[in-house]
RNA sequence: GGGGGCGUAGCUCAAUUGGUUAGAGCGCUGCCCUGUCACGGCAGAGGUUACGGGUUCGAGCCCCGCCGCUCCCGCCA
């Protein structure tokens, strides 16, 4: 080994001793005639001394000419710092190297950004620090976020494995499936004008891993969507991928409970406790306005539907006489809110379809609204009580059909709540972890545009076994055995439930979905048939593991949990993939460009 | 595909809202400094204001285009 020490590890009981240290010139204080040098590895950094009167000086030359984040190798006896020069903000800050000897294992440039400060490196553009990653991730902050990954990685896979579970790899070359999210395609040179495609998920080769007989499989498995990115979706991801055979629903909730409970315990030291709440579908609508809510806070939707069904207010009673809803939340405290805020919020409810935001604000004893006219002592009095109206509240209405009222107030609220955080009046504990199932989902949803049915989760998802007989009859009514484990209003994972009859698969394809047979054959025919050779009862999920390390790590960006991430553009910035093609490889591929080449 | 924000020295940001020679901190270079730890002091170098047009007596600032980064909508079975 070329250390005896890391860098986190001197100590008073190490006095006397020669130690010798390799890392990173952290910074360099030169005082003219003492120099000393923090180095850095990724345990910690430790002060070097080097002083003129008994070194070398050559050596004491080299340490002149250092640069910050210079590659070096020091030797030296420990000693213990000088009385009153005890550094407290670092571990080793008692004890010193006395430097006999330095070896320059790489002069550094200068950098392009600073790294040895972490405020101000934490403000150096996401552009800059993605183009020299190296130097980003050299940051303690970013060497601990993938350390704590590493870190639940191993949990997971030890996790699993005690519970019986097989780590099974699935091909990364798959092929098309065109439902659902867009693929990347890579072209077949065997076979001109075939391709593979890169698997959205390992989802039907996991349950074919169920008929070979696996019974329980897991897989820390890469992803591939070619969509528009966020700050929480990549092109390419990392999901924790289950499945298990001969199981309900109650028994994968606790498997995952189990996990998501020792990797909290292994990564924050916290004890979360289980079994978490379940929320159907449609409570998590009626209450939050959305399929993944945040229980942090309440603010919750309240249901004025009859209320209003008589109304002289006829956005409202019209509403009600179309067969729609009236819903209305609370904004605790945000009377105060201002022209523009009220006009982002009015956007937003627009953007959903709705026609306008009704709204009352509470100001000196008073409700100020254009429609509190219409208002008779009844409907206030609901309001207020249903609603705890105060001084100084503001209550926003939407009224519709019910997903669409739902969704609109469900995007308010979290607006809301945004505004008051950032005044201070709502302050969120950041240990605090909320975590919940949302259950009974619909199986299917209409797609007004094609005017035909699509499956809320995918197409593989059981319907709950009593709904079967309404699937030609009543389609909407049918509930799927689909769960989402959220936390913090994040969708933390998903799954469900699978279908192991292949009639009951060959109805959804066909006479539910309209596949045509011969397409429903092209695409999953492989599944049917194996299902027809002895499918046990299976069901899974799969976990977002980037989203996971992320909350773990208290980023709202999964690219700081990435070790190199690509850019909402989808493209590397250090490497400038993705590249050209070659005249060559076209060839080869027997593929030919139509449009302009950028050069 | 659509909407918002940003782009000025190596980095982070200013530039009195269109007016003289575009500034500061950090970094960098040189000199000084023997107990610093964001060391300190003195001096200096460093700019195609992303890029291309336009308006104007005059543009970092206004207009059009374009590139990049970012946030959101659509999209993500």
């Amino acid at each position: 080994m070329k250390r005896t020490h890391h860098c986190n590890q001197l100590r008073p009981e190490h006095l006397g001793q020669t130690a010798t240290l390799c890392g990173w010139v952290h910074s360099r204080r030169d005082l003219g005639g003492v120099i000393f040098v923090d180095i850095r590895d990724r345990e910690g950094r430790t002060q070097a001394v080097f002083d003129p009167s008994d070194l070398p000086p050559e050596v004491f030359h080299r340490a002149e000419a250092l640069r910050a984040e210079s590659v070096v190798r020091v030797t030296g006896s420990v000693r213990r710092r000088p009385d009153g020069t005890d550094n407290p903000k670092i571990p080793t800050g008692t004890v010193e190297v006395m430097a006999s000897e330095l070896e320059v294992l790489n002069l550094a440039d200068p950098l392009p950004f600073q790294i040895d400060e972490p405020e101000a490196a934490a403000r150096v553009n996401e552009e800059m620090r993605l183009k020299h990653r190296y130097l980003d991730l050299r940051r303690p902050e970013m060497l601990r976020n993938l350390r704590l990954r590493s870190r639940v990685a191993a949990t997971t896979r030890t996790y699993f494995d005690e519970q019986g579970f097989l780590e099974v790899e699935t091909p990364i070359l798959f092929k098309s499936t065109p439902e659902g999210a867009r693929e990347f395609l890579v072209p077949n040179r065997r076979e001109p004008g075939t391709a593979y495609a890169l698997p959205q998920s390992p989802q039907q080769f996991k349950q074919i891993l169920m008929v070979a007989g696996v019974e329980r499989y897991y897989q820390i498995a890469r992803c591939f969507r070619d969509e528009d990115q966020r700050a929480d979706r990549q092109l390419e991801f990392t999901q924790i991928d289950v499945e298990m055979s001969f199981i309900d629903r109650e028994d994968l909730y606790a498997t995952i409970e189990g996990l998501l409970q020792r990797v909290w315990k292994v990564a924050l030291d916290r004890d979360i406790p289980t079994p978490f709440p379940r929320l159907r579908f449609a409570d998590a609508l009626n209450r939050f306005g959305i399929d993944k809510p945040d229980t942090r806070f309440g603010m919750e939707l309240a249901d004025f539907t009859e209320e209003f069904r008589s109304s002289p207010f006829k956005v409202f009673s019209g509403a009600v006489a179309a067969g729609g809803v009236v819903k209305a939340l609370n904004a605790k405290g945000l009377a105060c809110a201002t022209q523009g805020q009220l006009q982002a919020m009015t956007d937003l409810a627009t953007s959903f379809g709705a026609k306008g935001l009704a709204f009352i604000k509470v100001e000196n004893r008073e409700w100020k609204s254009p429609i509190v006219k219409f208002f008779g002592e009844t409907e206030k009095a609901a309001l207020t009580e249903k609603l705890g109206i105060e001084e100084g509240d503001l209550v926003l209405f939407a009224a519709g059909e019910w997903l669409t009222a739902c969704e609109i107030l469900g995007k308010i609220r979290l607006y809301a709540a945004d505004v008051l955080k950032a005044q201070g009046k709502l302050v969120l504990d950041p240990g605090r972890f909320d975590f919940l199932w949302v259950v009974d989902f619909p199986l299917l949803s209409f797609d007004r545009e094609q005017n035909r049915w699509y499956s809320s989760h995918h197409p593989f998802t059981a319907p709950v076994a009593e709904d079967i007989p309404m699937l030609r009859t009543d389609p909407k009514r049918v509930r799927g055995q689909h769960y989402d484990v959220v936390v913090n209003g994040v969708e933390l994972g998903g799954g469900s439930i699978r279908i192991h009859q292949p009639d009951v698969q060959k109805t959804i394809f066909e006479e539910v979905l309209q596949i045509p047979p011969e397409t429903a054959q092209a695409r999953f025919g492989y599944m049917l048939e194996a299902f027809r050779y002895g499918a046990p009862p299976h069901g899974g999920i799969a976990l977002g593991f980037d989203r996971l390390i992320a909350i773990l790590c208290g980023t709202p960006s999964i690219r700081d949990v990435i070790a190199f991430p690509k850019t909402a553009k989808g493209t590397c910035l250090m490497t400038e993939s993705p590249g050209l093609m070659e005249p060559k490889q076209l060839r080869e591929l027997g593929l030919e460009l139509k449009g302009a080449r950028k050069d």
